[in-house]
DNA sequence: AACATCGGTTCAATATATGAACCACAATAG
DNA sequence: CTATTGTGGTTCATATATTGAACCGATGTT
């Protein structure tokens, strides 16, 4: 491992919750030498990447940051950091994929992918996103904003049959959502359509948008729903990342339990 | 130079103006060779300070850098990082010393420090700076967004016989606050205060706020004001570093040549 | 077909990182 | 009023990781 790498790791340990670290304590959290810490620290200060607490000589992140976070944020887009990881995601699942983005009140679409896989292939061909129909907007109402109840329940629109248009029954299928960790719209916005979703996190550590797969409702077996969720969760830790944040770890167990649950159902079918 | 210092200066050369780099570029921009360079950027993107654009291999800044300035804002408030050098400013200058931030069209004390220096000190004991009549408020509107003109003009209270109260004696103070640099409040708030501010930007590349040192009347000579001056620039400089910002080259410019014309000024008198 | 880029790789030479032991200081504890 | 234990910071011989000229294959230009 590089010196440069060894440095840049130290920079992880800094959180919101730990944001000042001093010398010896860095040391046992990293397991690492005192003199070389010390250097790598003095190396990071004269970068400006930390900076001591001039009372109590503990470091805490520093003011470049700020700026290489606002020349990230203005040069490469959301759009453009959720691309490849839902290319990968077509790809890996054969279905067409979307990402949306949470603004105010309204899943806006961000940027969809289609598998060149099959010839049927689920075409959802709309800016913003029903709240209460589709999978990413289930996804937005159970882990965004609690607002986001009451605006979905302001608008039950029936588009299929299997459309939850009471408020009871969305609140159940936002509350399957929210312990199984996945938005599933089972051809509620549209008849062919069986849609999966995952949460994405931004930098500020909130429900930023989901990622989701359409699937084509005459290929959903339980075998594709597993593989989807399996490169859901690749896709959502991956685009989280990406815009700076990552998935709890509450949700992280929600998928896990969820995901070897669907395993044995998978095997002892 | 440690290659840690060499990795990260790497960094600095990634701006929104340039926010993608292929490896030769960067090595010309950093004059570095070209297989230590790319083994920093290895480096760099292991630890997800930057990332290579798929298409063009060209690098550009990494999602690394939008978590820690997250922590960063959240855990150092601007307070913080503006107290080291507002000391440093009392302390060199002898007298009272500000932090204003802007929020929306109103002008907030942040931070302020007393010098021990003297017996006599200008206490400016508010929490809203009125923009006609401070040497921050004028700042602000001098180097602020430009409804704050409208807010200044629509408020322009007499505080002593110097405020300027007029439009058109406001719209002039604000000139020569642009052409210098400085905020310059003349006995305007208090009788026996000369106010003098200089800009603070952020990480945003915008005005956010002023730096002002507020001088009894008595004392305000043209070498206390030019020393109070050098002090400032050095204060804003810091401040907006410190808030992931730095000062614009126009201002730089104009500090620059309002000092030299003050030392003549004082050299010759 | 020759030339000039590009991103990336190799390997011997050596400059640089390393860490045990060492300060000086501050805050406890006995 | 000492010990003790903690801290941040420093030293220096050792050795390991960094360095850069030269090289490679690919791509694009003249």
């Amino acid at each position: 491992m590089s010196s440069v790498t060894k440095a840049l790791q130290l920079l992880t340990h800094f959180s919101t919750a730990r944001a000042e670290i001093g010398l010896s304590q860095l040391c046992r959290i990293a397991k690492r030498d005192k003199a070389t810490t010390y250097r790598h620290l003095q190396a990071l200060e004269i970068a400006g990447f930390v900076e001591q607490n001039p009372s109590t000589k503990q470091y805490r992140l520093g003011p470049t940051v700020l700026q290489l976070a606002q020349t990230r944020e203005a040069t490469v887009p959301r759009k453009a950091s959720a691309q490849r990881p839902l290319l990968d995601l077509a790809e890996a699942t054969g279905e067409t994929s979307h990402v949306t983005v949470l603004s105010g009140s309204t899943v806006y679409g961000l940027a969809s992918c289609d598998s060149q896989r099959h010839g049927t292939r689920a075409i959802i061909d709309i800016d913003t996103f029903p709240l209460h129909a589709t999978a990413s907007g289930l996804c937005s109402v159970a882990f965004g904003p609690e607002q986001l109840m009451d605006a979905a329940k302001s608008n039950l629109t029936q588009f299929t049959d299997t459309t939850p248009t009471s408020i009871d029954t969305l609140q159940a299928t936002v509350e399957s959502v929210r312990k199984t960790g996945f938005g599933h719209a089972s051809r509620s916005f549209e008849t062919e359509v069986e849609g999966l979703s995952a949460p994405l996190f931004d930098q500020t550590g909130q429900f930023a948008g989901a990622i989701s797969v359409a699937s084509v409702a005459t290929r959903f077996t339980p075998e594709l729903e597993h593989t989807i969720k399996e490169h859901l969760i690749i896709a959502a830790r991956e685009i989280s990342h990406n815009w700076g944040g990552i998935i709890p770890t509450t949700i992280e167990g929600l998928w896990a339990r969820s995901l070897t649950s669907t395993h044995k159902l998978e095997t002892t079918s």
